[in-house]
DNA sequence: CTTACCATGTAAGGCGTTACATGATTCA
DNA sequence: TGAATCATGTAACGCCTTACATGGTAAG
């Protein structure tokens, strides 16, 4: 992922968390603990190169990648995907709704819908911002793309929460 | 999780295992090396009771929950959820596609519309199972909403699928 | 009599987070 | 001058998987 965003632009650490944060995370996230470590890492390996002020360590490091460093990233690109998980916590409180009740799983699913619609109104103004600028940079198209793939999830997921919450609702009429 | 599935049933390491995989593991995993060392330690702390032949250790180990275990998972069931977060390496190399060219990128999101495929295939089949034994067991419900979270998402990732490939498809022939 | 599946468990190690430690810069 | 934010980094630890080790049972 770090090398990815480097083949983007040159970046310093702290620069690629916010990328992270504001643009990966909902589908792969990361810490200051694992990045840093990342490029000490990508630099002994000859995938990145560091340029920044090398007298003062708590001054602004600005990696980039190598051709060896953007090598790398085609050929994991070329790779299929391994690993596609996810860890809801909210649908194993769903699954075992049944000891805790109907109003307390409710209420669950009420707290995802809520976090879900905040989601995916920061990626429906991702998506006005990036179809605003949508020649400007070829690599707009394919953040684009993890956008409309967020934005039917989302939306799906809200979905679901309208139809499990009428479930139990009525389920609670007719058996209690 | 496991005090869940044994709050519905009694079972051994191994059944429990197979329990996730068939209806859990597409939301949260779990393997042998964490299910058993996991069961010991609910022993331990006395939410479970271990009964089974211990003069054989292959022998089939069967474990329930106690009345301790039951209070600690309502407990847990009635915290808010602290983690729900999905990790798919897929969008990651959507996101850096521009390295990889249209024509892999295409390949990655094949391969996954294939995968989702199968796994709308199997929650199908499942819902179709619950809803036939709708209420022999109250705990099938709930069962069932999570079935049909999965149901939605995954369909919605199949749209998905299909409006990116057009897209990449779309921008092939006006640019090359 | 051998294949497939049932069954339990551990050891090593990978991956990544949280919490901490430290300091620079900007702006009201 | 104090708060917020920019900025880099490490140590401890938690969680979990992979690979391994071992053996029982049923069916053809």
């Amino acid at each position: 992922m770090i090398l990815g965003l480097l083949s983007h632009e040159d970046l310093s650490g702290y620069e690629i968390k916010r990328r992270i944060d504001s643009s990966l995370s909902y589908f792969w996230g990361a810490s200051y603990g694992s990045i840093y470590p990342t490029l000490k890492e990508l630099v002994e390996k000859g995938y990145a190169q560091r340029t920044g002020d090398e007298t003062n360590v708590r001054n602004r490091q600005v990696y980039n990648i190598t051709a060896s460093g953007r090598e790398y990233l085609k050929a994991w690109l070329a790779e299929p995907v391994m690993r596609d998980e996810i860890r809801y916590e909210t649908l194993l409180k769903l699954f075992f709704g049944k000891e805790a009740g109907r109003e307390q799983t409710a209420g669950h699913i009420r707290a995802f819908r809520e976090k879900t619609q905040n989601n995916l109104q920061n990626l429906l103004a991702a998506r006005q911002i990036l179809e605003d600028n949508r020649d400007e940079d070829e690599t707009h198209q394919y953040y684009l793309l993890t956008v409309m793939f967020g934005i039917r999830t989302y939306r799906a997921y809200l979905d679901f929460c309208d139809e499990a919450l009428s479930v139990l609702e009525t389920d609670t009429r007719n058996v209690n």
